[in-house]
DNA sequence: CTATGGCCCTGGTTGC
DNA sequence: TGCAACCAGGGCCATA
């Protein structure tokens, strides 16, 4: 599933084909993929503007429109399960699960979603939905500080705190086990119940767990996730707890369990990560 | 404030 | 073998 590490090697592999490019015309072939907007006033939107800058924010996906030089809105791109962007030659067809399409004055940019859940929609400024989104954790607001005080400020299991994304933006369930997991906390203890250096550990170990991710441009492990340029990420050899239940810790050797937290299927060791005694509290 | 459960979706897997 | 039920999951919303 996409989320940060996926997301930002889709921008960094993107960005050399779309950039400075002009949108020449726009096919919305799934009207929900473009959210709100009817399919006419997507189109509207973005015909003739040219692609400015293309970047990330948690697991947002922002093309910067601009026409005669100046701003002229954005488009959002949340590829959520099983979206996928990528540029192809006019003429090549990206399958029966395209949902928009955009062709440029060099190349058409199609949004791919098997599951329909991605959205690519317009809006006349960022902030209308970034507004929400709480700090991003490869910047420089997430600090072992920061984190201290807001693990103490709230009450709430590790686990969905982590992949709330107005707390901290742009993990998903992948990234929160593999980090809870080399930080040794138990996806269902509770936030201001972790002791000071675990919540300093918990910085660097959730950054360098993405960090590694983006380096290997992600994890595919089902069908999905791929690379604009079509090829699967290498992150998920990596694994330490995720998708690895029944198999043996790569730490201790004792067997990964699989609970679910959230309705999220939920890994973890249960030495590396010892439980809290009495619901997820004293400690 | 925090937790829970439904919804959106499809394709792959499981169970009978 | 066939087919229905079930599951995965990010974000959002209503409810407790």
């Amino acid at each position: 599933m996409p989320e940060l590490p996926e997301v930002e090697t889709t921008v960094q592999l993107l960005r050399p084909r779309v950039v400075g490019r002009r949108v020449k015309d726009a096919e919305v072939l799934w009207p929900r993929s473009v959210g709100a907007l009817d399919p006419d006033a997507f189109r509207q939107a973005v015909v003739g503007a040219r692609i400015a800058r293309l970047w990330r924010r948690a697991k947002y996906i922002v093309f910067d429109l601009e026409r005669r030089g100046r701003s002229a809105g954005v488009v959002l791109c949340h590829l959520r399960m099983t979206g996928r962007l990528m540029v192809e030659a006019a003429r090549h067809d990206t399958g029966p699960h395209t949902r928009v399409r955009l062709q440029l004055d060099r190349g058409v940019l199609s949004f791919v979603d098997v599951r329909k859940f991605g959205r690519f929609t317009f809006h006349a400024s960022p902030d209308d939905v970034f507004v929400k989104l709480g700090v991003e954790p490869l910047g420089d607001g997430f600090t072992k500080g920061w984190m201290r005080r807001e693990l103490r400020a709230r009450r709430r299991m590790l686990k969905p705190l982590l992949l709330d994304q107005s707390f901290v933006a742009g993990l998903g369930n992948i990234y929160v086990d593999e980090a809870l997991h080399r930080t040794g906390l138990h996806p269902l203890r509770r936030s201001d119940r972790v002791p000071p250096a675990a919540a300093d550990r918990l910085v660097d170990e959730i950054r360098a767990t993405l960090e590694e991710a983006v380096e290997r441009e992600g994890s595919s492990f089902d069908a999905f996730y791929r690379t604009p340029e079509g090829q699967p990420g290498s992150y998920q050899h990596q694994f330490r707890v995720y998708g690895r239940d029944g198999k043996p810790c790569r730490t201790c050797g004792r067997v990964v369990r699989k609970i679910v937290v959230a309705q999220r299927g939920t890994h973890y060791c249960t030495r590396c990560q010892p439980a809290p005694r009495g619901r997820g509290s004293a400690g």
